[in-house]
RNA sequence: CGGAGCGUGGCGCAGUCCGGUAGCGCACUGCAAUGGGGUUGCAGGGGUCGCAGGUUCAAAUCCUGUCGCUCCGACCA
């Protein structure tokens, strides 16, 4: 459809007429060439260049350059990532990019011990038929030779951190008052991804958060994993995400995790987008890198580990989230401009203008409000198109009626307009603010609720399979309850084609029937097609 | 890692079948008027046609190889 607009010829009525009536409401929209949100594998990665968020075209595949103004989003949402760990006591370390091979051994012991141990010790019929755990070997990058030599132990890329830092933890913990540890870094991990890559959500060199912890005991670093989740509400409250926390089943559960909690958000094509993990190792992780400490009785005791993850995942949600027809739509929070002043230029009053423009700009920045001042000589509708499609949260627009007035016109990103005058800029724009952002996180939990569907009734059909009363629908993500074992779980993921998102953290209030076996439970599992 | 497709100014494409001066729209530069939702006029700049070989008087076009990317299937945050 973009193609057809652009392609509009002057005097030539059949192509102009053509493209009306393809699209009569995204006219505006596809001068841009922005495909309709609804169209969300068009509109996502031509969003992201568009914005100026990234540029995808450095040749290798799934990675991208940040651009300045993407790369400032990152930023200011890393900031809140960053003040939530010193808040809780976090230090921030950070470790090589490069892992000697040798490093590995430790860790495949321990995950082919764990594979046997569950084999020995598991009820077949809870077994899953394509249960196996591998590791990473297959999707790391390879460092095998230096200068012209060929290593004697080759290196790899770290696809993530626990090898490098158990390997110095046993150093850093001699006592339990070196108890609790509680680190995180915000690195590059590599991890080569032979799928199909998009921006900020499946990527080859990830910009990741992972926070290690170590404790006493495994009571201890249960607290840690709740404190995680505070952490988690806390961050998606700034960037106004609705969220689905769950316990992921077993079967999709990290090697030498004893469980893993999964945060997801549901993107506008109804697919859930993985945007955090936290793990709970117990002490498997210490047997197998021999991280122990002395307690208070002298005794040598193995440490229980923690790990939480996020990555650029984060951004990508915001985009798919709150991004409209016109573009991205950024929370006031983490916009790396909060407030975009648009002059009015007439020819008389010119100078007049671009002054007050000027000290209002001013202004605002001293009261901490990130504010950019448009004065390109491009005509203001231009303007508003271009900072449309950045998200920009709010748009200032000054021309000489306001300046009568002593006022100035406040059109937010969401459509809402409003005035100020100009003594009271700074509070007006304050508030102004917070209230966009309570919009928009409202907004986007509206979405959220309206996509969660109650998955449909099983039955079992003359042929002995099973079957739904309804159909699944394209689009949304399903919830019921349920208790049954892994092979049962494995029947409904593959009649339904979606994937166990895994057991809510949240229950049902009351006791339901489970879909499949009839056990009263208040276990509520979610399913969905994930990224 | 298997199957299909595509590489031509920054972006989107035409030209390839049938070899003969490399084009269009948008974007970009300069000047002027304009300026409260994509303004108009005039004048400009920019491309070893992914790369390497080969065929030919002549290759974006034909042949071989190679690299990269995109889309669909097995593995993952």
């Amino acid at each position: 459809m973009a193609e057809l607009t652009l392609k509009i010829e002057k005097n030539n009525p059949l192509t102009t007429t053509l493209t009306y009536e393809i699209m009569p409401d995204e006219h505006k929209a596809a001068k841009r060439g922005i495909p309709p949100k609804t169209d969300f594998n068009a509109w996502y990665p031509f969003i992201v260049e568009a914005a100026e968020l990234v540029d995808k075209r450095y040749p290798i595949k799934g990675m991208d350059v940040w651009m300045p103004y993407g790369w400032k989003a990152m930023r200011l949402i890393d900031g809140i990532t960053h003040s939530e760990m010193e808040r809780t006591g976090h230090g921030e370390v950070r470790f090589p990019l490069l892992i000697p091979y040798n490093l590995l051994d430790k860790e495949n012991a321990l995950v082919s011990k764990l594979k046997a141990a569950r084999d020995a010790g598991v009820d077949p019929s809870e077994m899953r038929m394509d249960e196996v755990a591998e590791g990473f070997s297959k999707e790391v990058y390879w460092v095998k030779n230096a200068g012209e030599n060929e290593l004697d132990v080759p290196m790899f890329l770290r696809p993530t951190s626990e090898t490098a830092m158990y390997t110095l933890f046993p150093l850093w913990i001699r006592s339990h008052a070196d108890l609790p540890l509680k680190t995180y870094q915000v690195v590059n991990t590599f991890r080569y991804e032979t799928k199909q890559t998009r921006s900020f959500i499946r990527v080859r060199e990830i910009h990741f958060f992972e926070a290690h912890t170590a404790h006493v005991d495994e009571d201890d670093a249960t607290k840690q994993i709740e404190e995680d989740l505070q952490i988690v509400d806390n961050l998606m409250k700034e960037l106004g995400l609705t969220v689905i926390k769950t316990r992921r089943p077993v079967w999709d559960t990290f090697p030498g995790a004893w469980y893993t909690i999964a945060i997801d958000v549901i993107m506008p094509d109804g697919r859930a987008l993985q945007i955090a993990s936290c793990h709970h190792y117990r002490d498997q992780w210490a047997q197998a890198f021999d991280v122990k400490y002395e307690d208070i009785d002298g005794e040598q005791k193995y440490v229980h580990q923690t790990t939480y993850g996020m990555s650029e995942r984060l951004m990508g949600a915001v985009i798919g989230i709150h991004g409209d027809g016109k573009g991205v739509v950024f929370p006031p929070h983490v916009a790396p401009t909060q407030a975009v002043i648009v002059p009015i230029l007439t020819k008389d009053r010119k100078n007049e203008v671009m002054e007050i423009s000027a000290e209002i700009k001013d202004r605002l920045w001293k009261a901490g409000i990130r504010t950019e001042l448009d004065d390109r000589d491009i005509r203001p509708g231009q303007k508003y198109y271009d900072w449309e499609i950045k998200g920009v949260p709010l748009r200032i627009e000054i021309g000489p009626r306001d300046l009568d007035n002593e006022s100035v016109m406040l059109v937010y990103r969401d459509g809402m307009k409003d005035s100020t005058v100009i003594k009271e800029v700074e509070s007006g724009v304050k508030n102004g603010l917070d209230e966009f952002a309570s919009r928009i996180s409202k907004t986007a939990r509206e979405g959220h609720e309206k996509t969660i569907k109650p998955l449909p009734k099983l039955k079992k059909k003359d042929d002995g399979d099973w079957g739904f009363t309804e159909v699944i629908e394209e689009g949304f993500v399903y919830e019921m309850a349920f208790d049954g074992n892994d092979a049962e779980a494995q029947v409904i993921e593959d009649i339904s084609g979606l994937s166990f998102l895994g057991e809510a953290v949240k229950e049902y209030q009351t006791e339901k029937e489970c879909i499949m076996t009839g056990k009263s439970t208040k276990k509520k599992v979610y399913l969905a097609k994930t990224y």
